[in-house]
DNA sequence: AATGGCCCCAACCGCCGTTTC
DNA sequence: AGAAACGGCGGTTGGGGCCAT
């Protein structure tokens, strides 16, 4: 795009007409091509733009209103799984954006997790990168045994609310020393995030660390059988498929 | 009533992977 | 095969609104 074009481009919030234009052209040509889509409609806005303005505010899926209490719940679980992986996140949220968790997680969360002031920060410098992966996996193990039983993810998240409330020391303790990588801003926190979606899909890797942690008399987890990430996974298939249906 | 601080969220930016030509 | 265009993502910013003082 040249210098004088883009000198052109409106920018800033959205004006109902723009609004109305845009929704008719989307309508008229589909949710694809934006650039084009923004030199056929008319509307001097990028196409990048006009598409973030759909995605994030047109569209008719999109939910409106306050998070739920089990959209809340959801948010903080998958943040857990995943880390800033927002779009992911989103995708288990019908009608709900990234942009949209991503603003709810920063305000919320974070705030909640600063003020709370847990004291299981850990401590860098006495660890090894290997140690804090395995750490956080055996975490992570623990906090999907306990909120993924064969039941389905649904009645899991009430579940996982009452355990939290009930016992602060093995599940709820584990996810919020999971926060904390995010609050500190480790620089192991990126690598952590991506390694954790990775073994996501890792059947065999979650197995064997499963078979590790289950013969070790140290870790008293309440385990319900099963596949432990298969199981979770599926079940937030599920769930989040039947939300969407 | 004025104002300063904070919260929230829409919008933007830059980067990167994918698709198209 | 390679360049350009496009789409998606995560991080950041800016402004409006609310609230306490």
């Amino acid at each position: 795009m040249d210098y004088k074009k883009e000198e052109t481009l409106r920018r800033g919030p959205w004006l109902e007409e723009e609004d109305e234009r845009l929704v008719k052209f989307v309508t008229l040509l589909g949710d694809r091509r934006w650039d084009s889509l923004a030199r056929v409609s008319g509307l001097k806005r990028s196409g990048k733009s006009c598409r973030l303005r759909w995605m994030n505010y047109l569209n008719p899926r999109l939910k409106r209103g306050p998070m739920s209490q089990d959209e809340d719940t959801i948010i903080f679980q998958l943040h857990a799984f995943w880390g800033n992986k927002w779009a992911k996140i989103a995708r288990r949220l019908p009608g709900r954006t990234d942009n949209e968790v991503k603003n709810y997680y920063r305000t919320h969360f974070r705030k909640k997790m600063e003020a709370q002031n847990y004291d299981k920060i850990i401590d860098w410098s006495g660890n090894t990168g290997e140690g804090l992966l395995r750490k956080y996996k055996e975490t992570e193990i623990m906090w999907t045994r306990t909120t993924t039983q064969e039941h389905g993810l649904d009645k899991t998240v009430k579940e996982s609310k009452q355990i939290n409330m009930e016992s602060n020391e093995e599940t709820y303790g584990s996810i919020c020393e999971k926060e904390s990588f995010g609050v500190m801003n480790s620089p192991y926190e990126n690598r952590i995030s991506d390694w954790i979606s990775e073994i996501s899909t890792d059947q065999s890797d979650a197995n064997h660390l499963e078979d590790r942690i289950s013969s070790s008399s140290e870790h008293n987890i309440n385990i319900n059988g099963g596949s432990w990430w298969f199981q979770g996974t599926r079940n937030f298939e599920e769930f989040s498929c039947s939300l969407w249906s």
